[in-house]
DNA sequence: AGGGGCAGACTAACCAGTCGGTATGTCCCA
DNA sequence: TGGGACATACCGACTGGTTAGTCTGCCCCT
């Protein structure tokens, strides 16, 4: 059983395919999470039946329960995809050579770029975040947390090294960022007058001038 | 069945009861509210029975089916609780007679604090708006349109007469103070280090730093 | 004596998860 | 070369439990 959630983590991420001889038929495993990660964006975990997944996905519900253990499962599967993502691209910007007024820069607007290009898997981590069951939930946070920290960080250094304002708490001004990342969901339209750098660039360039000295 | 509902959101507003003879007991119609309020804000709309609902409260299915017409009713009464308030409130502040940055630096504090004031109401309103039927939606969502549109009004005002700076979309700015707003249902603690009113005028001070010019 | 304010049993729909079964493929030894 | 042994991939009917909402009727106040 949990090898099975093993190997479709790792078929989650690879291109490859069982079953495809050109590559328009994706694997089952990934057109399940796929369609689940659209059908929860749009209706809700709670408003969208197993049922409803496996129909749209054309296979039966032994199919899902084949490559998951439960309908939580698919949920879990795609706040994990979300969270590797962002901690590693955060990582990078962070880590990067350059003033921590431009570390902060780049990583406050790349955030808003993959959250508008992930904005499903995004709606759904802020909406159903509290539909996982207590064990999940505490692992979710936990590196949600992390994330949170190497973010603030970044801010902490810049109001050592003078560069930001001081008279702020570090940590409210990481809330102050992600909720308006949070938001975008509510609001961003592919189809509105702003592409998602655009948008990125506007709220990064607000976060720092919010915090000139 | 549609006057009960008018009446009781008359009794909403007003202290008086029907059954009560000191002030102990209050009326069962706004217990009911306020009992589905709180379950909401900590389980979901979708995780809340409405057996839940009344037991809580002290009564059975039949009290709720008398005083409100669905389940859905109990959510679309929350969202025009915080809806009236928070518009009357900032009708107020962006009317009163001050420099523009002062009226929307209290605007913005203002709708912090009322916000953390009623975070079970907010908390529901945030991640359960997609749980409405179409038609409440519409409703909700177009008095929703006037309060953003009231407080964009304020920014562009800033931004015609040059105090505020004018090369970030007013439409942005104000999804991105609402964003750190929405944000709070999710962090905000009362235990924690900051009161309402501190982090209201965090919150606001930051805005307007971000807007100087 | 009439109606508002409820109680509580009931129903029809739905839903997550199970389970026995089938089809296809792979490996291995004769 | 062929055929048993076993695993993977999936099907689809079924179950036990839950849910929103209804309905009948009682009680009490006016």
């Amino acid at each position: 059983m949990r090898n099975f959630k093993e190997r479709v983590r790792a078929m989650a991420g690879i291109k490859d395919g069982t079953s495809n001889g050109n590559g328009t038929t994706k694997p089952v495993a990934q057109r399940l999470l796929a369609t689940a990660t659209r059908l929860f964006a749009e209706q809700g975990y709670d408003r969208t039946s197993v049922q409803e997944i496996v129909d749209r996905a054309g296979v039966t519900k032994g199919a899902l329960y084949h490559y998951f253990g439960s309908k939580e499962d698919l949920l879990h599967e795609v706040y994990g995809r979300v969270l590797r993502l962002q901690q590693e691209r955060l990582d990078r910007f962070a880590d990067a050579d350059a003033p921590v007024e431009q570390r902060l820069r780049d990583a406050a607007a790349d955030v808003v770029v993959t959250t508008i290009e992930n904005l499903d898997d995004t709606k759904i981590f802020f909406r159903s975040m509290h539909h996982l069951s207590p064990e999940k939930d505490k692992q979710v946070r936990a590196e949600r947390r992390r994330y949170h920290e190497r973010f603030r960080a970044l801010i902490e250094e810049g109001q050592r090294t003078g560069v930001f304002t001081a008279d702020v708490p570090a940590d409210l001004v990481v809330d102050y960022h992600f909720g308006s990342v949070h938001h975008l969901g509510t609001w961003y339209r592919e189809d509105g007058p702003l592409s998602p750098q655009q948008v990125a660039d506007h709220l990064a360039g607000l976060l720092l001038r919010a915090l000139r000295p």
